[in-house]
DNA sequence: AAGATAAATGAATGGTCATTCACTTACAAT
DNA sequence: ATTGTAAGTGAATGACCATTCATTTATCTT
């Protein structure tokens, strides 16, 4: 039996993410993708079933890996602001490494296509956060709110500042820099909000 | 000279908006969308010079109505509690009167095609959020705080918000609803995050 | 070395796409 | 009523698309 090649679904991985990022999602082609990661389209179709499987497949790895990687140290029973400060390092951190990552997921995330992606990843991780946030409220460190609530001041005022981050490196005009200091800041302010 | 048929047009429009919520902005076509409106696809390319600039034209027009419709009652001197209420009252408003419209922005929001909307509107409106930041802060009123930390904090959480409630209506089993109340009393936590 | 088998391929297929163009239609001006 | 003209059309074109398949290739087992 022929061994497979690591090298080459791994090439397809990497050229899927580049592409979808540089074409956007109408752009993205198989038969492009097949010409830009060295290989016949035809080997494509026997590690995924179709063009959807492929995007599906690799959207919820790389979301699962973001999430998987912000939960690092961090334990449902802690201190709110502690764990708070946490998740925004960790989320930060995370997304400043694998840009091209952040901007895949960013480019699909509107569409039917991650609505997969994201029932799986709320099945995953909305548990923990789920105790975390009725630890907290339990404790008086954090404002009696429905989940949603809770999560919008929390967690969108920090996808936005990266967002504002990776846009600046593009242009060249403006250069909006997040600087661990600043995040911090916003993430203080944050927990002042929450806080009761 | 044959008079043009505005009805037409408006079928055009109107079923853009619907045809690239439900078939996002990859299962967009103009031969659909010629179909839909009951048009031939010679005849949008009388009013658009090609499938991108009905795109952009488009994304232009709705972004700018939502954003105008954002300032209705608005002064940059305001009193910035009583001016951030406004604006989340409009844009909330704005944005639950006219779901569709804003699913349409939201899926072409992180493609290419949004770049030229996006700079339009900054122009636009970035000069007066500016003159309220900096009224607000020299009342004492804001922290002091590069405009991207402010826009984050202070709109971030009302668009997810936003997007959860228009989820909660898809979706059968969970159901958020944003009401009046809710909106308002996360405003005023942003609000106490945001001011010294 | 030969056979078995999964990996990998390039070319082909049928469909859909954006866009164009020669043409017809409806209306305002004459 | 005739005419000029912009609005509107349907069919056609060439490009590109996702996917398949007959075939070849590389490696493991024997």
């Amino acid at each position: 039996m022929r061994t497979r090649d690591e090298n080459k679904i791994a090439a397809i991985k990497e050229k899927a993410i580049e592409l979808m990022v540089s074409d956007g999602l109408d752009g993205f082609s198989i038969q492009k993708l097949a010409k830009a990661a060295g290989v016949s389209p035809a080997t494509i179709y026997i590690y995924y079933k179709d063009k959807e499987d492929l995007i599906v497949q690799l959207s919820t790895d790389l979301t699962y890996k973001m999430l998987d990687h912000s939960m690092q140290g961090f334990d449902p029973e802690m201190d709110f602001a502690e764990g708070m400060r946490l998740q925004w390092k960790n989320r930060a951190n995370h997304c400043m490494k694998y840009p091209l990552e952040l901007a895949f997921i960013e480019h699909i995330r509107y569409s039917p296509l991650y609505e997969k992606t994201k029932a799986e990843m709320t099945a995953r991780f909305k548990d923990e956060m789920g105790r975390f946030v009725h630890c907290a409220i339990k404790n008086k460190q954090l404002h009696k709110l429905p989940f949603e609530v809770y999560w919008s001041v929390a967690f969108a005022p920090l996808y936005q500042l990266i967002k504002f981050h990776s846009q600046g490196r593009s242009h060249k005009n403006e250069h909006f820099v997040l600087s661990n200091k600043l995040l911090m800041q916003t993430c203080d302010l944050v927990i002042k909000a929450l806080t009761p």
